[in-house]
DNA sequence: GGTGATAAATTTGTTAGACAGGTTCGATGC
DNA sequence: GCATCGAACCTGTCTAACAAATTTATCACC
């Protein structure tokens, strides 16, 4: 970034990549729990930017729990415990990159259906049962789909009364969401829409008759089918 | 904040508060995707803030992904698949929120421990066992103990060959750490210590038999142990 | 009235300087 | 050695200016 006083190519803005610069190090150990990053003014002089970018880059990482600052005295990195952001990249970079991010996300999927299958109230049902609806109506499979499936997922996450199930899989579910979309854009075989949609009936079945258990089992299913569905694309 | 020219008390920085303030109108929809932020200059005035502070809270938000900015344009809320962050509260509110959080981590445990005995190599293994050794030689339960408790885990999940599961289990891992550890020094019985290191052991044999399903098995078992021995606690 | 080019206004990105508030360190006195 | 004070240092905030990019308004021409 000393190599131009504008905003550079790639990531475009210096106090990304001083973030990312600092951040990285951090993560990596280089860095070690306690101790004082260099001040702002050194900081700049080695980046070759002003005070201003150190600080917006400084304010991104303090925000994630990565360091704490003491006004006159310093910024320190903090112990991983106080870590409060889990990131991922911009976008994921390739196809093994997204079976990793579906293989987490699996046994959640599955948790998630049992929890909301012996948790469900009425009314998450009512909602889960208009996102299948909305899944049935949608006219695009590729765009309109992929929402009305997800939303789906996400009211089954509501239905578990655990907000962290709520937030997580929604947050998972948004960074697959473009990853589907494309899957979906190039399989243009209408009977993937039919299977889906029998397949997260299942689901809501088991959910109505509060079996978790089958739940589970139908949402294995489903998410077994959606990979094989999508690794026939690869 | 206009009632103070400097930092206020609680969370303690301007640029924190307006951060906050933004990030949670943007997750709760009160701003639709695509539409465009106040510019920086009518921020800063709602706020009574200087243009910089108003810039250090949108970089935050930037760098979650919640935003998008063009230079000359304005900052816009971004789509919800391009958020990248997923952020945890700065500590953990009650036991129900422990409870919510152990529940999100159980079955993601017990596949990380499936896909390590499934997939780790000698290395793996021999980490995973100095991590076990680690917590047998912890003179201070509440202490090392639980980093040598946590070590553990973490080994399994960097044997599962899956980044995500090695950086989330660590993320959680870590947002637990004061928790288990506040339980621990409430309890001074040695046999507890005993228990979970023969717990863990199980585990450990799983994953040198590669038995995937013994290894999620023991797991289970531990961490439903765990749980009842917190619980016993409050 | 419509279109294209240009200028002006607007907005974000960055730099620089100043001041406020808090911390650390060194010097001094007891 | 300990306590106090002042200077130096460092983060938090504010202000002003300029650079770069975008949007809007104006003007000339058809």
């Amino acid at each position: 970034m000393a190599q131009s006083k504008s905003a550079t190519p790639g990531r475009g803005m210096l106090a990304d990549e001083i973030a990312d610069y600092l951040s990285a190090n951090i993560r990596s150990g280089a860095f070690a729990h306690g101790t004082k990053l260099p001040t702002e003014h050194s900081l700049s002089e080695q980046f070759g930017v002003s005070r201003t970018v150190v600080r917006e880059a400084i304010s991104r990482i303090k925000s994630d729990g990565l360091v704490t600052s003491r006004q006159g005295s310093g910024v320190y990195v903090a112990h991983s415990s106080t870590r409060r952001s889990f990131k991922l990249g911009e976008s994921l970079v390739d196809a093994a990159d997204v079976l990793a991010l579906f293989e987490l996300r699996q046994p959640l999927e599955l948790a998630s259906a049992r929890l909301a299958a012996a948790r469900r109230t009425e009314e998450h049902l009512e909602r889960i049962r208009q996102a299948h609806a909305a899944m049935e109506d949608s006219s695009d499979w590729s765009e309109e789909g992929v929402i009305a499936d997800l939303a789906f997922h996400h009211e089954i996450a509501m239905a578990t009364g655990n907000g962290y199930y709520a937030d997580f899989m929604a947050f998972l579910g948004g960074a697959l969401q473009n990853t589907i979309r494309a899957a979906r854009s190039g399989s243009g075989r209408p009977e993937i829409k039919k299977i889906t949609i029998s397949e997260h009936a299942r689901i809501l079945a088991a959910i109505e008759q509060r079996d978790p258990e089958s739940a589970a089992m139908a949402m294995s299913m489903h998410l077994q089918g959606a990979r094989e569905r999508m690794s026939d694309k690869t």
